[in-house]
DNA sequence: TAGGATTTGTGCGTATGTATT
DNA sequence: TAATACATACGCACAAATCCT
């Protein structure tokens, strides 16, 4: 008898949510930088399918702003000016602190395993500083931030928006001259105060600050550009 | 010589959105109805295309929430229960108000001339009340009211989420022994209440108003429902 | 329980569009 | 300007999954 791991036959969809996060992921974490060609054929030949289910997970990131296929040319990734992105940011700020107000959870035992293990992941970062890591540190951090809210639509939102401003931002940041080891810092000490309002109960202040941080980062980055 | 309309070779591209234009309308317009089944063989027939283009249709529809796809067993139009949403107005509610405060912008010639004609559509349907009439009527003056923001983010959002929402509170409304005279006359007064701010220039008071009007006839679906 | 009918998912060859030589 | 190379878009046949008899 098999009392193994459920098992399940990786059904149609399945490979479909597993193709379709890998290459997300790449393009956030900017293994696929702004403004790539991605070859359909390449990425088919990599997942073991053909060119049709992968075209299903492209036309899926397209929709969700990420890339943007041209008949005849190409595949390629998107990248944004700077006024969109003005606009995009206005609208991070004002749906971070609805997080905050609208159907506000407070951690459970689960989840403030996670901010531990998160903040641990931060203060190594300190040491050794690491784009890469600290793009994965960054990702992992928002949307462990994205349960304190239950409300569903607004997680979905936030998500999107995310994915499609951090790698902007990080690629902007990496590009700088900058240090990256200032950029840690902050970031620590934005968990640090986070994970503080946390402790207090006070999820709409730690929304504040949330959207404080996301605030300062855009100036930032509109200034290194 | 040709001097007639740009007569643009219809491409692709144009293929897909006049699709996914139509497509969607039945859905939110409820020629389509909550749980209906589609058939991708009888859409693509009807379009003249083959499944492959239809299904890159279909593909991004349930991308945006409207439709799901079962393997082996077949397309549907998505029904929400009342709880999701409930979140979804609540966070529908918050993002009408921000329309109001993120990069609101007065309207222009064109869309005065488009809302007095949107005004003259309410009184004519006080007289006739009619079902399909006022689902048209109600969709493009929302849309007519995006216009007042220039935050293009911000504009996607509220459309996609008045998508998700309007079909399952126009389903409700014309299954309740309510007579839908009731809800044009309701319509009538918060198209007017709306115009009337927008002529004192007010536009945070615009959409504030708007704001109460979903919040009250997502009031009047729960307990009519 | 088994098998056939129906539907979505996949593979692949071809058509069409674009850029470059 | 024409031809060639290469990319995405399309059409069709078949596989896989589900449902019902």
């Amino acid at each position: 008898m098999n009392f193994e791991a459920p098992e399940t036959a990786p059904s149609a969809r399945d490979r479909f949510e597993r193709m379709h996060a890998a290459i997300r992921n790449r393009i956030c974490l900017l293994d696929y930088a702004p403004g790539t060609r991605l070859s359909e054929e390449a990425l088919a030949a990599e997942y073991g399918v053909s060119r049709t289910p992968l075209r299903r997970v492209l036309g899926r990131l397209e929709g969700e702003g990420l890339l943007q296929s041209v008949h005849g040319v190409g595949t390629f990734v998107t990248d944004v000016e700077i006024g969109e992105l003005t606009q995009t940011y206005q609208l991070r700020l004002e749906l971070a602190e609805l997080t905050g107000k609208l159907s506000a959870v407070a951690p459970d035992e689960a989840l403030w395993q996670d901010f531990r293990t998160l903040s641990a992941r931060s203060k190594a970062l300190i040491d050794a500083p690491d784009p890469r890591r600290f793009a994965e540190l960054n990702m992992d951090f928002f949307l462990a931030l994205l349960r304190l809210t239950a409300n569903e639509p607004l997680k979905e939102i936030c998500e999107r928006l995310y994915f499609q401003t951090t790698r902007i931002w990080l690629k902007s940041v990496f590009a700088s001259r900058i240090d990256i080891a200032d950029e840690v810092d902050i970031f620590d000490r934005e968990v640090h105060d986070i994970l503080r309002a946390l402790e207090i109960g006070d999820l709409h202040a730690a929304a504040l600050i949330q959207r404080a941080h996301i605030s300062m980062s855009f100036e930032r980055m509109r200034r290194n550009a």
